[in-house]
DNA sequence: ATGACGGATCTAATCCGA
């Protein structure tokens, strides 16, 4: 008897803007977990009763003021494991947990790495210094560490295939595109072990974007989007992937983020 | 021109996103 089980991934670009959103989406989705980035808020102040009453009592949450900000929520009991200070910058940019899914713990990773701003040089840009370094400390992340099978989702701000931006000649010095990003996103799949779930179901040729900038007037006919957003697992997890879900009509709902969830369904035996 | 919006914050103009 096979044993569904789902999470989603979504940066909601202010959790407490856009709850009544999340609600909407948790309702028609009904993913087991969702994980969330830029929730923009403090620990106090994030909606954990809206969650409670959505049928997601279970939290994880890891919030700073105004920016960046990440949580796990969960209709599974999930216990926190870690919520890492990468770069050692006291960003808000992960949470760690263990979760209690149908067909045994999961553990989950819920990532916000750094955009990195606009100048693909460390030397004259900081930001794009401390998302290298970022990076670089993310490949010491395995995906069988400890014994738990895992799973590892989040924006990660690197869109790594030629397929996953508008234009991958037109992007190539734009952050997000650059070799050294693309090369140190793929060396921390390979060091660690992990797949891309997403890509193991939407085949490589295929043009797939989860963010759409806001600048755009038009951004559904305009096109012009990139995949940031990714779902990782350990082999053995991703065995059981049953499906993918890319929300890109939630981009046209009122006041979106510029970010879409996605979903990955597995069925564990 | 990729494009020139949208969020949080010491409610006004500034920083930040990617």
């Amino acid at each position: 008897m096979a044993k569904p089980f789902s999470i989603a991934t979504w940066n909601i670009n202010s959790v407490r803007l856009r709850i009544g959103l999340v609600e909407k989406f948790l309702a028609e989705h009904q993913p087991d977990v969702l994980c969330l980035q830029e929730i923009k808020c403090v620990n106090e102040l994030f909606p954990a009763d809206a969650f409670t009453a959505a049928g997601y009592p279970h939290h994880a949450v890891h919030g700073q003021k105004g920016y960046h900000g990440v949580a796990t929520v969960s209709k599974h009991p999930l216990t926190e494991t870690a919520s890492a200070d990468y770069v050692a910058m006291g960003d808000t940019r992960h949470v760690e947990c263990i979760v209690q899914s149908p067909g045994g713990p999961v553990r989950m990773h819920n990532f916000y790495v750094p955009a990195g701003g606009d100048v693909a040089d460390p030397a004259v840009n900081p930001k794009f210094d401390h998302k290298m370094k970022f990076i670089e400390e993310m490949k010491a992340l395995g995906c069988d560490d400890g014994d738990v099978p895992a799973i590892l989702v989040g924006d990660l701000n690197i869109a790594p295939l030629e397929t996953d931006v508008w234009s991958h000649k037109q992007l190539l010095k734009v952050v997000s595109h650059t070799p050294v990003e693309t090369d140190g996103l793929n060396e921390v799949m390979a060091k660690g072990g992990w797949t891309d779930l997403i890509r193991q179901h939407i085949p490589a040729e295929d043009i797939l974007f989860t963010w759409w900038s806001y600048r755009s007037k038009d951004w559904d006919a305009a096109d012009k989007g990139r995949r940031l957003d990714h779902i990782w697992s350990s082999p053995k997890l991703a065995s059981s992937l049953s499906k993918i879900e890319v929300l890109r009509e939630a981009r046209g709902w009122e006041k979106p983020s510029d970010h879409v969830p996605v979903i990955a369904r597995f069925d564990f035996t």
